[in-house]
DNA sequence: GTAATATTAGTCATCATATGACTGTCAGTC
DNA sequence: GACTGACAGTCATATGATGACTAATATTAC
């Protein structure tokens, strides 16, 4: 009797069609300027039906969010390689993180750019929130465990990790929200991928 | 409020899905061999549900027969072009009955092989049992009209044009028929497309 | 031959999903 | 500070799906 199966794909199949809906919105109007009924419209279905399915405006958006870490997230764990030195990890991710920003810029403006409050606990649910959470974390595990790596290896020299991971974080992350903003007029040219290698340079070697 | 539609475009796959499903058990199985129950297991979906799409059993069955006469009609009206000479207009459905019979074998055997009783009023919507008499008639109007041509353009002598289009109609059909039980012992072998280019040459001379 | 059993077309009470008019809230306007 | 419009979220209603059940027929057992 594989009817249950059958409805279970289904159930997840409209989930995913509101999801895909939900993104064309809010990449294009954001979390404020989207509303409830667009996203239905888009959907071809009622507003009582996405409240089926999420909770609250803010839990499809947290949905997108969750989506958006485990793209980037995956990006960086697939960038690397067992056999590659501490030092070229990092930069490997750095380079990941050059083609997120590039090739998926909407993920990028609502995960980095945009600030997106709180969202509270009875308005998302927490598997997902808690999803999101997890999906970012693990790019924070990831840079730590190359630079402790990296110091068993003798190639760098670090007392605090979980530091010196906020650390390249922030200056990785820096560049890329300048260079978001490039198109601002008192911002002088720059090319993002030199400033990024530029950068990944400079935080090496302060690690040395 | 695109909800209408596109509800009425998921019914028409569910309907589809189904079809699609009875298609292969019927084919594979026969009307007899076949029970609605083994339909909704292929379907995932429950047996209700067959009847909120299809009447009954019969209703089932006739819309493939439907679909095969479709097929058939079809291929028959776009292997002729309106500059051919009568002779090669039959030569040319003659030619596409083969292709019906080679590439669709199970439509072949469901409309031609196995006989199809009565399907009674109540049981078969009127809609779908007068598509497959007028799927049908359309091929048997072809001929008569190519006849009938033939004969203004000097082509051909006949009297009665009705009768001739049955005849050649049994004709073409006497041969596949044969051509199916070819696997028989007692039948000796032959070559189906020559059996049945030579009852064309035939059908044809005895028409001029 | 006939009683017991099995099979299966078709039904229907019940459940699952989808709908959109409606409510409450809040920001902007006069 | 009353009025209006916009919008998140609700809920009574409608639509669609389910499968245990019934009745009719076929098959087997005696």
């Amino acid at each position: 009797m594989g009817t249950t199966e059958r409805r279970q794909r289904e159930k997840e199949q409209r989930r995913m069609e509101i999801l895909s809906s939900a993104r064309e919105i809010f990449f294009a109007k954001g979390l404020e300027g989207s509303t409830m009924d667009e996203i239905a419209d888009k959907a071809e279905l009622s507003k009582g039906t996405l409240y089926l399915y999420f909770k609250s405006k803010d839990e499809l958006y947290v949905s997108l969010l969750s989506e958006g870490t485990e793209i980037f997230t995956n990006m960086m764990l697939e960038s690397i390689s067992q056999d590659m030195k501490a030092e070229d990890k990092l930069r490997s991710i750095g380079n990941a993180y050059y083609r997120f920003y590039d090739e998926y810029p909407q993920y990028f403006k609502i995960l980095f750019l945009l600030q997106h409050g709180e969202f509270s606990d009875d308005k998302v649910d927490q598997d997902i929130q808690s999803n999101c959470m997890f999906e970012a974390g693990r790019s924070l595990n990831l840079i730590e465990s190359i630079l402790n790596e990296g110091v068993e290896q003798g190639e760098f020299t670090i007392k605090d990790s979980w530091q010196a991971t906020l650390f390249v974080w922030a200056a990785a992350n820096g560049v890329f929200t300048i260079a978001a903003e490039k198109h601002h007029e008192f911002m002088k040219e720059f090319n993002t991928k030199e400033l990024l290698d530029f950068t990944m340079d400079k935080i090496i070697s302060s690690l040395k």
